[in-house]
RNA sequence: UGGGCUAUCGCCAAGCGGUAAGGCACAGCACUUUGACUGCUGCACUCGCUGGUUCGAAUCCAGCUAGCCCAGCCA
């Protein structure tokens, strides 16, 4: 980060500490506990906590419950949990918006003193009315002409339950002719008979986003409230607040672009309809991108990071490349991960030449780039199975795997050499044949001939009977972009009919005992972690995280 | 329609008046106990458009165009 060109909001605070508008930097993660995390709030857990051990300041996180009806106690869990897993450490600074509605009312009670709020007995609609539209302007509310004293106890009013819901508001005195519609004197207070899961029945009267947000951050001495774009016309209200309550060190908002992923999908709507339709496995659902389902797929907390960091911090509305998420997993576990070996499409591959009843024992590297996962014991025998597309009767040009009279290493093992297969009635492949090299055991042959193709494989006794779980993009690219949506009218997504297929493979014994987040690269095939939901003693069942790339394409038939 | 914001390669993104960083993706070559990985190479005479200022503009000015956000007692 010292070499690297700064982001704006890096630019922005560098300033503010040359000018000492702020001598640290304290940022914060304030969701709503309305929901399960998803990747675009990863980000801003990443960048606002990445920025306080950047300039060596503090991350608050902080539940912005100011909405009872909208929020509940069953997500505050799961936004603590996905927030530590991504090793977002704010140590002992839990908060609540709604431990600070005491603080809220009071700073409601001083606006009230310094004439700049007032209570509004006109309804929703009304307010709605009064307020005009882009092209007239507001009118002024016929309530706003009373006095301190008369606002004062109207206000207590409110929050002693004398009114119903919607009777009485408190508004803000700011301009009603204002451009910007957040100004025209906005709502700040409302009345709303509900329990709220942490206050209980304390209150019958709520705070407005607008008027709690800069106050749960100067009272926790923000310096720089990160949020989205879709605020920038709320900054001169939040400025206004904190200016008005006259907070000695008031913080500063300030917009970033929020991330979205190609082809996937993140409304709330959408993905319950998803669920409801039996259509995906749950919120987390591994294609989906909620932290959980990353999680659950077998995405690291690193390989989000990285990816956050490579996505960049910017005001620019953006859709990153899923491709780019991929990458970073791949990066990730590269070096971390023991790459046993699983066939997910098997066929079955005899050594003629090899004894019948004998089981040998290889020695097999776990990883070729980081020798510190040392090496396993692999059994081998006269009997194999290998991936289907590792053998061709007729092979295409360029093609250097199994075809009859060519020569293969077995990884890890030995040289074999094609002679031939068996087929069923309807002329499928059923069966490979080839003899093997006893001296190129290890995989090398002692007169040093070379071989161009090298194949894994598992042995058939031993194997592992495994379910994987491959995933493409759950969006249909081609629909979805022809109807310029990926959804249709009815609020259907255009699935892709292969998000997700189902592979009867076979692993090598070292998976024996996998648990769940443990990973995998399957050589060429690509890593998987086993799936937490179905993990059992007998039937593993993996998740693809991701292929590794392979330029070797099968050249399409001319006939 | 009033206001706010954005526009640099297929996708992100630096750049802040001195002559277009980087990553992903893609392509080619080399290497290879997997055709992966790794390494090397290629990939914007051009910065939404049009004018202007300047010796010099992606950067400054003016005008346009396109996209996103705002008219909740949601956040």
């Amino acid at each position: 980060m010292a070499t690297e060109s700064k982001n704006f909001i890096e630019q922005i605070i560098d300033k503010d500490l040359a000018e000492g508008v702020y001598d640290t930097v304290h940022t914060r993660f304030p969701p709503e506990p309305n929901g399960y995390l998803h990747i675009g709030h990863a980000k801003s857990i990443l960048v606002n906590y990445g920025l306080s051990q950047e300039y060596g300041g503090k991350f608050n996180m902080r539940f912005d419950d100011t909405n009872p009806t909208k929020e509940d106690i069953e997500f505050v869990e799961s936004i603590k949990a996905d927030v530590q897993w991504l090793g977002a450490d704010y140590e002992d600074r839990l908060f609540f918006a709604s431990d600070y509605f005491g603080q809220m009312y009071e700073a409601a009670v001083k606006l009230i003193k310094k004439g700049k709020a007032y209570v509004s007995d006109l309804t929703a609609d009304e307010i709605k009315e009064y307020r005009g539209d882009f092209e007239h302007p507001g009118k002024k509310d016929p309530s706003s002409d009373r006095s301190i004293e008369e606002n004062l106890a109207l206000f207590e009013d409110m929050k002693n339950g004398k009114y119903a819901d919607g009777e009485k508001v408190l508004r803000a005195r700011i301009d009603i002719n204002s451009p910007n519609m957040n100004m025209r004197d906005p709502v700040i207070y409302r009345v709303a008979h509900m329990r709220h899961h942490n206050t209980g029945d304390a209150w019958c009267i709520y705070p407005m986003y607008d008027f709690a947000h800069p106050i749960e951050d100067a009272i926790e001495g923000i310096t720089h409230s990160i949020c989205t774009l879709e605020f920038e016309d709320h900054r001169p209200l939040y400025d206004w607040v904190v200016r008005e309550l006259e907070y000695p060190h008031p913080p500063r908002q300030i917009e970033q672009a929020k991330m979205y992923l190609k082809n996937v999908v993140t409304g709330k709507r959408y993905i319950k309809k998803l669920v409801l339709d039996g259509k995906v496995d749950g919120w987390d659902d591994p294609r989906l991108v909620s932290i959980a389902a990353l999680r659950r797929r077998g995405f690291t907390p690193e390989s989000i990071k990285m990816f956050v960091e490579m996505c960049g911090v910017s005001k620019a509305h953006s859709i990153a490349d899923y491709a780019a998420l991929e990458y970073c997993i791949r990066e990730d576990l590269k070096p971390k991960a023991p790459r046993y070996m699983a066939v997910l499409d098997p066929i079955k591959l005899v050594i003629d030449n090899y004894p019948e009843d004998l089981t040998e024992e290889l020695d097999a590297v776990n990883n070729p780039e980081n020798e510190g996962l040392g090496t396993r014991k692999v059994p081998f025998s006269k009997y194999l199975y290998i991936e289907r597309d590792d053998f061709m009767e007729e092979p295409v040009k360029k093609y250097f795997r199994l075809f009859p009279g060519n020569e293969v290493r077995l990884m890890s093992a030995y040289f074999v050499t094609c002679t031939g297969c068996v087929k069923d009635e309807n002329g499928n492949v059923t069966e490979v044949h080839c003899t093997y090299d006893p001296a190129s055991k290890g995989g090398n042959s002692p007169d040093g001939r070379k071989v161009k193709g090298t194949i894994h494989w598992v042995e058939a006794k031993s194997a592992i009977p495994a379910q994987i779980r491959l995933y493409e993009n759950l969006i249909d690219e081609e629909k979805a972009e022809e109807k310029g949506s990926v959804y249709d009218e009815e609020g259907n997504v255009y699935l892709n009919p292969n998000s997700l297929t189902v592979m009867n493979a076979f692993l090598e014994p070292a998976f024996k005992g996998a648990k769940a987040y443990d990973r995998f690269q399957f050589v060429r095939q690509g890593f998987f972690s086993v799936d937490p939901k179905d993990s059992k003693e007998d039937a593993l069942v993996f998740n693809r995280i991701v292929s590794l790339k392979s330029s070797f394409v099968l050249p399409k038939k001319e006939d």
